[in-house]
DNA sequence: ATTCATATACCTAATGTTAGGTATATAAGC
DNA sequence: GCTTATATACCTAACATTAGGTATATGAAT
């Protein structure tokens, strides 16, 4: 059976050296390719279909992660594997908010590549060797967030502050409280919600609250 | 020419004081009163016309920066001057960007209130001395959004990743700079735009961007 | 009485952000 | 050539946040 794939990347002499690589392999076929992920949506459009779509992340016009979400919304069979020479957990996090099964660097090697598109086509994530450790993190955070903690009516209450842009001294002052209670309570608001950052909990307050 | 008030505070008592010391202004009238926001929407839906409307901020089912939005967009001729325990910058300029008109805590002095209500009326803006100075601030800003200063491509491309949550630290290994760099256009935006806190600028750029 | 959840409070240290300042290089416009 | 805007880079210090840990008090449920 060939699982046929798009690949998707501005720089075209990126696409044509990995088809030529991946013609090598007996049972991938290049079906179509892109220089910008408004091409694969059209593409689809037009009727294509793949099984797998290799993207780059950093591509104008439409960027990988805004692809991937679109994809995986609309077409949710299709596997997505990003191909990238960003190699920060944060970036991997992101595709795999977005929909991604799989995430490989830009430096691995062809025998990796081939691995990854037969692993995620079998229905299982896949990571480059040389990324992270820490992306195993992602999975777990699902896992907390399906146990459904809910905040307090004092953590909600000083999330409602965070959001406003308020520091943890100026919420004290509001609150009557000590800064040193705040910090509590902002420190257990990250930890049953897994998110590390202030940003974060601000983007989670927006869509929650 | 009688200036007719509407009062709004969860604590009737303090309601009641306000009143009997605004009995003794010859030109001042108390038409109504509401222990929370929604009340008071509920008052002009019935037809209530006042001049002014004096609010606490802390009040339960509709607080008073959500009763201000409101008032200023649906009954742009009322007046609303805040009354409030709050004394920080922080809680003035969020009543000040709602719409009110005025400020004053409530530990002032009769005729400060009387003050500050026919200062309103007039159409000036009233503080109570106690408030920090700071809060003039808040009109220059106005001025240097007036200015209308844009972002450069790479100020835009750094706050799109503010909005992300990425670290200085990360956002350089992304775009393959110096954090140094990247804090530098941080700077520049947070003056551009004039504001302070991270938090702030995630807000700006999920409505402006 | 005991246990659990919540609220309050504290300490420490590491990391991240903000704001003031400095500087050079490049490209475009005059 | 000069000026301006933008990009890049650096330094310092103060402030703010995060994360690990500690503790007590209160109210509700068992």
């Amino acid at each position: 059976m060939t699982i046929k794939i798009i690949i998707a990347d501005d720089h075209q002499l990126f696409i044509d050296g990995i088809k030529s690589i991946l013609s090598k392999s007996l049972d991938i076929e290049t079906i179509g390719e892109a220089n910008n992920g408004l091409q694969v949506l059209k593409l689809l459009e037009e009727g294509l279909l793949p099984d797998v779509i290799l993207t780059d992340i950093r591509m104008p016009i439409m960027d990988g992660v805004t692809l991937t979400k679109t994809v995986s919304k609309d077409y949710p069979n299709l596997k997505i594997l990003a191909l990238s020479m960003f190699d920060q957990t944060v970036d991997v996090i992101e595709m795999l908010d977005a929909g991604a099964k799989g995430y490989v660097t830009k430096n691995v090697d062809k025998t990796e590549l081939d691995t990854a598109i037969h692993t995620i086509v079998k229905g299982d994530y896949f990571f480059s060797a040389n990324l992270p450790e820490d992306i195993k993190d992602w999975f777990h955070k699902e896992n907390n967030i399906a146990n459904n903690q809910l905040l307090t009516k004092r953590e909600t209450e000083i999330l409602q502050l965070i959001v406003k842009g308020r520091t943890s001294l100026q919420m004290a002052k509001h609150l009557k409280l000590s800064k040193y209670t705040v910090d509590t309570h902002r420190k257990n608001i990250h930890k049953k919600l897994g998110i590390k950052s202030n940003t974060g909990l601000v983007n989670y307050a927006l869509k929650h609250l």
